[in-house]
DNA sequence: GTCTATATGTTGATAGAC
DNA sequence: GTCTATCAACATATAGAC
């Protein structure tokens, strides 16, 4: 989009801040409100003075709020799971999964600790994004994993039972808890914050010690 | 509030709906609506179409949208963190905590299980709404257990650790832990239901496999 | 593609009768 | 305490000039 128009690109004076394409740096911005004023609470011409950019473009770019949160919600959705599932997907042994799920979501959620709470504020209060949240997801491989990797993860772990190697578990339970343990702590990051006393950094710390300990911590608790 | 006037109280026709004062009708509608639509997402009218009562009155009994919405939350708050707060600064034994957090919470969340995605999201987009949530831990006793109960936990940890009868483990870490493993799938239903595959019953069955499960995974994890 | 001006519809809130 | 009527303040969205 926004390619010159060849004769004329000398002469018309350059948009205010050339940086990226004007409907790149709205989706920028609007990812920007959204996850801090929520999709109802978001104001389009805040979404504009933030992008640099004339309210109505908003419109022309994406045709209405609810179009433009969508896409926003996308987006951001991508981020949060696609990957855990390809690592559970995956052929790696049950211990290499928990070590890599656990470095993968605290490394990632410690450059954006905003996305949990946007992403559950967002499926609890439109329930219609579960199937853009599972579209992110099925997008993983060529084929749809999705009704894949927990009949997978539970054979894995029946296995592991049977071997004498961990305990029994169900795959939901499985992964529940780990996903739990990962991802809670940026979701209720202002409680947990309070309630333990922790100051930005002190909750940066705070998350760089459970880097360490967190895959052993679950392990532990699967030992026979 | 609305005590009878005595000598017209026979003449009077009485309200639509008898049941409870007006105030609380109308507070439990906010609660509803709230929790349904978030603060923003939330209608006066809606609220008051819901309570049965006239649009004005909301403005009558809580000035604003504001005071009412805050009125909801400190309500709601108080029934998330109090009671785990009272078991942890209770004197019994750590494996007794343990299992009276998770019986609690599971089953307290099973008939609320709307609780904690309203709270996580009021908190992320409200951060000021944290100091109303302190509020209702400080009530649990008549003094504010919150400064004490972390050192006594972390002294409660660290003498199991010295007897060897738990691993070595930080109070907040092992308190945040703790409150994952309960809280988050609630918080994050929707995707977990979606990721899993489960409908409404489906959900029960995979809380109520959850209590008798999950205190033990958690102490196994604190084994030596 | 970008801007100005404006239409259109809500929403929270109040005044004042009953 | 409860109701009707109404206001002022946005917020989304579009029309049309440039």
């Amino acid at each position: 989009m926004k390619q010159l128009k060849g004769r004329k690109a000398a002469k018309r004076p350059p948009p205010p801040e050339p940086d990226g394409d004007t409907q790149a740096r709205i989706l920028d911005a609007a990812h920007a409100v959204f996850i801090r004023r929520g999709t109802t609470g978001a104001r389009m011409q805040e979404i504009a003075g933030e992008a640099g950019v004339n309210p109505a473009l908003l419109h022309y770019y994406f045709r209405n709020k609810e179009q433009l949160s969508e896409s926003v919600f996308r987006r951001a959705a991508a981020q949060l799971l696609p990957r855990v599932i390809e690592v559970m997907a995956s052929d790696a042994a049950l211990e290499n999964k928990v070590a890599r799920v656990v470095a993968l979501e605290l490394e990632h959620l410690s450059r954006a600790p905003y996305l949990p709470g946007y992403i559950i504020s967002e499926l609890h209060y439109h329930p219609d994004r579960v199937r853009q949240l599972l579209a992110t997801v099925a997008g993983v491989t060529p084929e749809d994993v999705r009704p894949k990797v927990l009949p997978k993860l539970g054979r894995q772990l029946a296995a592991a039972a049977r071997a004498g190697t961990l305990r029994r578990i169900t795959a939901d339970q499985f992964l529940v808890n780990l996903l739990s343990l990962c991802i809670f702590p940026f979701a209720a990051r202002p409680m947990i914050m309070a309630l333990v006393g922790l100051d930005q950094h002190g909750f940066e710390r705070f998350i760089a010690r459970r880097r360490d300990e967190l895959a052993d911590f679950f392990l532990r608790a699967l030992r026979p």
